[in-house]
DNA sequence: TTAGGTGCAAACTTTTTGCCTCCGA
DNA sequence: TCGGAGGCAAAAAGTTTGCACCTAA
């Protein structure tokens, strides 16, 4: 399938194997899934894939820059493909995950570069705060717990 | 010293301790520092007190609002006050933390609030991407390391 | 006396490393 | 045959839990 991907290994002195093929695929299917679901995920086709080679995979499709990983709450990462290209925003009171276009952030890519020289990344980044749920009854909440 | 911290302690039936007292300190002065960074800080002033304690209280302390963590990079989530607050750019390249002034995303926070109702918290925010040392180069370094 | 807090050790989770074997060019 | 890849097990890193003891109210 991937004969883009056959290539670019090829190249390095690299081997296209089944193995990163599935995780790949894995990756695209489910977006935003950690090592241990992408495992899962491969296993279900091919059982005796290791979570090592997951890991090892992961690894080198990140260094080909086609997948990435964000560490959107706490403990595991999750990875996506470029192509899944969004704005998280991460409730740290509830754990939801918010997902916005890109779009939103231009104005703050330009300035971070402009000021810092800093290339913000729009695709995966991680913004926290609070959700609409968890934001609206906030102040009361707080507060009756607070006393 | 922490008076206050002692009344909302014993608001909640819990007790202030030289350990509590010890940690907090140690938050504020490292900023940004792992549990584990926090504890060596500690244990300069008193060896015995334990790690445990630290992650103990670094969530007691957190449940008071008192600290925060982001996870800036990979593996060690890094402390915090909320006094301390500004934004953090994080080269996923070096790996190099930028720190910007909150105001930066002053816009950005209004639109994510009137759009999706999300209050963005401007203090500990991680943004990835590329930071000047890396980004210039990047075009020419990826072509050449590429082929 | 009672309950909270701590230290210590062990368990647990997630990720990495070492080593050996297998397999394709 | 040579070196890349993968599987397995052990190690490492980070965090949590169980438990006994100590101490302030």
């Amino acid at each position: 399938m991937d004969t883009s991907l056959r290539h670019t290994l090829h190249k390095r002195g690299m081997r296209m194997t089944p193995q990163r093929q599935l995780v790949l695929d894995a990756v695209r299917e489910l977006q935003h899934a950690t090592p241990e679901r992408i495992c899962g995920h491969v296993q279900r086709v091919a059982p005796a894939v290791n979570i090592t080679t997951v890991y090892r995979t992961l690894d080198l499709l990140e260094g080909l820059d086609l997948v990435r990983h964000t560490h959107l709450g706490h403990g595991a990462p999750s990875y996506s493909t470029r192509a899944h290209e969004h704005v998280h925003l991460v409730c740290h009171h509830c754990g939801d995950v918010t997902e916005v276009p890109p779009e939103e952030l231009t104005d703050l890519i330009e300035r971070m570069q402009e000021r810092f020289g800093f290339v913000l990344d729009p695709s995966h980044l991680a913004l926290s705060g609070r959700c609409r749920a968890c934001a609206e009854p906030a102040g009361a909440a707080v507060e009756a717990s607070g006393s």
